[in-house]
DNA sequence: CCCCTCCAAGTTGTAGGACAACTTCGGTAT
DNA sequence: ATACCGAAGTTGTCCTACAACTTGGAGGGG
């Protein structure tokens, strides 16, 4: 039938559509949805799509199934900083209700460390594109990100063109949209520059998350490590299992 | 067709038969599955079941599809620590090729902080049951870790029965299987009684983890606070989008 | 020999219908 | 009032067919 919004899989753009139901509050936490025919009739797709839709927003957390009963909206409200899908800090920013800005915005070619150059595959030493700033909300200090490149993805004049947007736009625009990353989340105080980028005394709490995104074919496109200031704002992950994943459990 | 593990959903199991055959190297990184068509007819099942577990792995990023070429195995290395599936203490130490232990286990009944209380949905100073233990990987303590019921759910005396066991079989034995959580992570530093605890000295940097665990029906079972050594362990998540939850993206 | 085009086979994506398994709720008999 | 039963509605699974897409190889032209 119908086919207008960009051309990724049918059943993404219907769980896309029937996220922002959720969250515009067509349907409230705990109501039930229409019944899949019905609703996959409404929508002019077919039940098999419709259904492999709500499976992406189940496994989100958002809808519930229940064999016999219905689907229904969860409980949880939605949560303020879910880490396994806000992408990006700025959008972490604006999800609170605070203006993004960003200062001491610097771009140049640097030599790879040891750590990057494992993470983008190239030799240690090598010449890489560093884009480093400090996000602000609501003009406060409240992130030191430092974004890594490989030269022929985005070239340090190319990275410099970002200027306070998202370097995953800058990205997208050259073919390389970003399908996934792994982060790491480890505990920090804020020492030397740092602290000073931050505007904090040494000694801070920090919590650093150091992060590595791929294409959707795997192929590494950027490396960061973000410094986030231990009370602006939330991180939480939305956990499935136990059940999912093997009984172990001793 | 043929219906031996357990009574959970047709496509969980298959997803969890899948996903232990990619684990244990049937599949190695980087290789194509088998079609879906002969994959379905090898297990015994419809192709529809079977692509529905293939989409819960794939949104797991275990698997990849391509239209019109295959179902690929993601070359990502399995998370040493996936904190989005990882459940319980002692998994994750498992997961190291550590030997996990328990001391200093108490197990009291006390009133109920006012977060605490806010998550068990009771009053601020109710009666809780509240168990507090170190768990040790090879002999080292890593994590304190409390952990907080309502009576009714589980009383003290039950509580204390766990013994170095997984609270979650506890509450699954009485019918409350835990479904999801959500977790909120903060950096921290010992002092106190955690460092005593933990035996480190004060201001030994930490990975706080506080988590509020659910059953299938958004009630809520549990309450935990998890006090992590910075060194012990990595905690990492896996990150899907952005495209997935609308564009934003200034 | 190299390169380009085109086609055929194989793959995942979607459609649509049918039935099974399960839940819910109201009616009915006890 | 209570227990039982059944009909209606819901999700879960199966089946077949076709569309959309990718891949690789055959074949021809340079």
């Amino acid at each position: 039938m119908m086919k207008s919004p960009g051309r990724r899989s049918l059943r993404h753009s219907l769980a896309d559509g029937l996220r922002d139901r959720v969250v515009a509050g067509e349907f409230a936490p705990g109501d039930r949805l229409p019944g899949e025919p019905e609703l996959a009739r409404s929508l002019g797709v077919s039940r098999s799509s419709l259904r492999a839709a709500i499976a992406l927003l189940e496994e989100d957390g958002l809808l519930r199934r229940m064999h016999g009963s219905g689907t229904y909206v969860t409980d949880r409200p939605l949560l303020r900083n879910d880490l396994s899908r806000n992408f990006g800090v700025s959008s972490m920013i604006a999800a609170m209700g605070l203006e993004p800005g960003t200062v001491d915005e610097t771009c140049v070619a640097e030599e790879a460390s040891a750590e990057v150059a494992a993470a983008l595959g190239v030799a240690e030493g090598d010449a890489v594109s560093a884009l480093r700033r400090v996000r602000t909300a609501g003009g406060r200090r409240v992130v030191d990100v430092t974004e890594w490149c490989r030269l022929d993805v985005l070239a340090p004049r190319a990275m410099a063109a970002v200027a306070g947007g998202s370097i995953y736009a800058a990205l997208a625009e050259r073919g390389l949209t970003v399908h996934h990353g792994v982060a790491t989340i480890t505990p920090d105080v804020a020492m030397g520059e740092v602290a000073r980028r931050l505007a904090v005394p040494r000694g801070t709490l920090l919590l650093t998350v150091w992060q590595v995104d791929s294409t959707a074919d795997d192929s590494v496109a950027l490396a960061s490590r973000e410094h986030h200031l231990a009370d602006a704002f939330e991180i939480s992950v939305y956990r499935r299992g136990p059940g999912g994943g093997g009984e172990d459990e001793r």
